[in-house]
DNA sequence: ACCCGACCCGAAAATACCTTTCAGGGGTGA
DNA sequence: TCACCCCTGAAAGGTATTTTCGGGTCGGGT
């Protein structure tokens, strides 16, 4: 950090000492051009900390405070912080490029949170409804749901079983290909085959969406690319986002994100759906984890 | 719960004080409520006001500030000066309220994509950068990685540990819980041992972490509770955020999103450290893959 | 050149505020 | 029912802030 780049910062505050800075006696003056130059730092500091840093003495800062319109140092210093704040947020969009090796771990963690949001809005924003609220309704009413997903995309079809067996929908998850071919042959109009891949184009998870469609099941295709090989099998097609990657951030990363944000869509639908059934099952499974806990 | 209206925005401070809501006694929670709902209020009161204010007394009022991590009331006094700048500059709430039954399916999809990125933003905004770099170090330099998550929990440590194996780091994900145990026993000084607990009170999760912890493993813990009893054998403990949930919106749905992106600071950082073994390992996975699509 | 008044300024007293200690009270589990 | 523990507020104890006050300096007048 360069020593003085902080002074150029346009506050109400700067301006008022200006105005004020003829009318101001030479230690006065000290004290105000320390607050305008660097808000943030004497926030931190106490009335006698900044006496020293001053090189003046305690009453003179509070004189200062009380020239300035506050009615004393501690007025001062609560607005001190108040724009230490705001200097600080209005910094904070500086996040245009993507992670490199050598960022900081602060930086990590804002650029990830950054991205992920993104890619939750690009989801939101690309989302068929009019699909998606097929695909809830025929979840809805399905005997039994089955859902394939290998890899990354495996951990969400799991999350979507999980949640769906939570408030009493049948359902299943499955990442060994063959089982999940086997399975989908039991499959018959009335059930719902769904199928999560990001790239669209995984034999292991298209073989038994085929299976299933073929068996008159009703089928779903979560993907990043809508005109891929799985669609050709799915009467429903949800599309999740394809944000760039960079070489730190795997496509995983994000298209897990936006998997999850249309498979949670998918289940408050359902759950909305069946609420006289969800509700005292979401309930009851909530409690049965209390008492566990309690234990 | 009261009905205030200022209480719905969404500040680092308020996520904190929904996190640590459950493990406060009755005053403390009226004065952490107070100012969670009028920051700006609250930061022209003095201690002796704030405590009047909430029926409480001033001893209480600076537990409170304790508790939310100032040293003391003139610390979150400061703080909360930042926070009542940076709402009255000019922001937008939008309060969106929570996904009830009959909202549209193009309400869902919009409210969720909502609470999931300030689900996001709290996390990041909570996160200890400290604690987080601790475990990054640790884990980089890790002869192995155990990562313990029990249900919606165990596909976040699923999620971890396929991206460690990517990069070429030996990590492994328990949800056994007598299997995590019995490996846990053969963890030493130099292992890591996680643990992923929303609650931090899942028993089966806290108990292999104990084993590796008293075999001497760099423990760390991943839990929307900083003071719940899986910290006490955590070396380091990473915070996710507790946003209220909703009827439809079950805990687990945004503890999820809380830890994934936890996990993803952890495996970045990570990968950062170890980038000479990370890089080729993420491309040489990336083209198996690809090779795999294309037959 | 000297004196005088006005005004700045900082040391120290006075006060307000914050923090810590301590003992009573209420709830909980045995 | 009893004992225990932990929460809680009253009051003592410490800082931080404010006020007071007297020394010092400077400019103008004699």
């Amino acid at each position: 950090m360069t020593q003085d780049v902080k002074g150029t910062f346009g506050g109400a505050l700067a301006s008022k000492v200006r105005t004020l800075a003829p009318s101001m006696t030479r230690s006065v003056q000290r004290v105000a051009e320390a607050v305008a130059n660097d808000p943030a730092g004497c926030a931190a500091l106490t009335v006698t900390g900044l006496a020293e840093r001053t090189g003046t003495s305690e009453a003179t800062v509070v004189r200062t405070a009380r020239l300035l319109g506050y009615p004393g140092y501690r007025g001062l210093r609560l607005a001190l912080a108040g724009l230490a704040a705001q200097q600080q947020s209005g910094r904070a969009p500086t996040i245009t490029t993507g992670i490199s090796v050598d960022d900081p771990i602060t930086d990590v963690v804002a650029k990830l949170a950054y991205e992920e949001q993104q890619t939750l809005a690009d989801t939101a924003a690309g989302l068929d409804t009019a699909q998606l609220g097929a695909a809830v309704t025929a979840a809805a009413a399905a005997r039994r749901v089955d859902v394939y997903g290998i890899g990354a995309s495996g951990l969400v079809a799991q999350d979507l079983t999980q949640k769906l067996l939570r408030i009493g929908r049948i359902a299943h998850a499955h990442s060994d290909p063959h089982l999940a071919v086997t399975n989908a042959v039991q499959l018959r109009s009335g059930d719902v085959a769904i199928a999560i891949t990001h790239s669209g184009s995984t034999g292991d998870v298209i073989e038994p969406l085929r299976v299933a469609f073929e068996r008159g099941a009703t089928t779903v295709a979560i993907t990043g690319l809508p005109n891929s090989a799985v669609t050709q099998y799915a009467d429903h097609v949800l599309t999740t986002s394809t944000s760039r990657e960079t070489e730190l951030r795997p496509a995983a990363m994000s298209s897990r994100t936006s998997q999850l944000l249309v498979v949670d869509c998918l289940f408050v639908g359902v759950a909305q759906r069946t609420y006289d059934i969800a509700a005292p099952a979401l309930t009851a499974s909530y409690e049965a984890l209390a008492h566990r806990h309690r234990k």
